[in-house]
DNA sequence: GAAATATTTTAGGTTTGTCTAAAAATAATT
DNA sequence: AATTATTTTTAGACAAACCTAAAATATTTC
């Protein structure tokens, strides 16, 4: 894999970001990076010239295949710099995206395998969102909030919104952490508590305000 | 402390390197940096106006207090990034400079006073070089090869030039690591092994070849 | 479907950090 | 001390990544 300045790879990764599948605009690439559409023009052009973008003067643009393998990678380096400033350094987890931005243009292959390795291979960052392995594959079903969960889904904590200590201290007590397998067994809507299980421990019950900061995804 | 590019980081941390108390010139700094003498004269007037160095045309320039104290941030980053791929990452010790030439351009002081921290505020790199401080101050004290130690002085050891699994089993079993204090008793010049005592064992004797690979600090 | 509006691109300029080639200053040699 | 050699600086150019202002294209509105 070639190796590409920061800001192609800033640009590489807000297109990636922007593009649900649609196409992305001059304007909401500039508007996104906070520089002018001129300057957004010019990079276009090449990245095209590299194959990492489909572009047409006035139609937008989107990723090739190849820009999509360098935005993967791009993204694993970030999210595995965010695990580490969390979980390692014991950063909050809001404060860790604005450090991983930098972190994440170190492209030292042997480096970043050797960091997942060392973090144990985590699949989510702290804000929840997956972390693609070193082939740049990624983790795709959507985290929900525990109170949108089906009842008796088998799901596992992602991320939890709220790291107060009071948040943390309840959630310790209750034995729910990030990775932890849960199912909601029934959903009481006088007061929204949800009736809960964990495997191997009796059933417990969480209030609707609690439920409301963590969030899940299905296990497959 | 203000900001600085990678490249004027780059330039700041070759001079001092060079520095040895004496003025560094123009052509020196070209070959440690591989770039041609004109672009160091450039360089030069942007870091005079900075106020990093002291440089007058044709007379070549050292660097400011200012600049040394630029300096010794730039080579605390990278000592403890360093220290962070050998101890953490299990890099090969001779692995660990390229990438983190790399690393030590990530500028955030929070960041590198919290690895600092997570990494237990080592005092020394994997080559035994000493890791300034959060303020930038720095160990002075020389390292030397264990077989140039005079008698009875104590020492403290911070670098083994040989890593392999056989030496790291007989350091093991003599219990030798970094860190550990100790003095030479005796000299013997048939097959210059060493007697040394190490604090609370009882003294023992080492073969001139291993003395070779260890390298101490004299304590204050 | 023509006019008005919004978006995007082009043209040309700036800064940073590099380069080459020529000129200037210093150092070495006879 | 004058000439030669070396080192350093200047002058001008270039690429990357940005900018502004004007021109070109698309879109919307009437």
């Amino acid at each position: 894999m070639l190796n590409y300045s920061t800001s192609e790879e800033n640009y590489i990764k807000a297109i990636f970001h922007l593009q649900k599948d649609g196409i992305v605009t001059t304007n909401e690439l500039s508007a996104e990076l906070k520089t002018k559409p001129a300057s957004v023009t010019d990079m276009m052009k090449k990245l095209r010239d590299k194959k990492l973008v489909h572009y047409q003067a006035y139609h937008g643009f989107k990723l090739s295949n190849d820009g999509k393998k360098v935005a993967l990678l791009i993204i694993r380096r970030h999210r595995l710099w965010e695990f580490f400033l969390a979980e390692k350094l014991k950063f909050n987890w809001d404060e860790v995206h604005i450090v991983a931005e930098d972190l994440e243009h170190v492209s030292n292959k042997k480096l970043i395998d050797k960091l997942d390795e060392f973090l144990g291979f985590p699949r989510f960052d702290p804000h929840g969102d997956p972390i693609p392995d070193s082939n740049g594959k990624i983790e795709t079903s959507k985290q929900v909030c525990l109170t949108e969960l089906p009842l008796n889904k088998t799901s596992t904590v992602c991320h939890v919104s709220d790291q107060s200590t009071e948040m943390l201290e309840l959630l310790g007590h209750k034995k729910i952490g990030i990775g932890t397998k849960l199912e909601v067994k029934k959903k009481f809507n006088f007061d929204h508590s949800l009736e809960i299980k964990i495997r191997q421990q009796a059933p417990s019950n969480i209030s609707g305000e609690l439920a409301k900061n963590i969030y899940v995804r299905y296990d497959d």
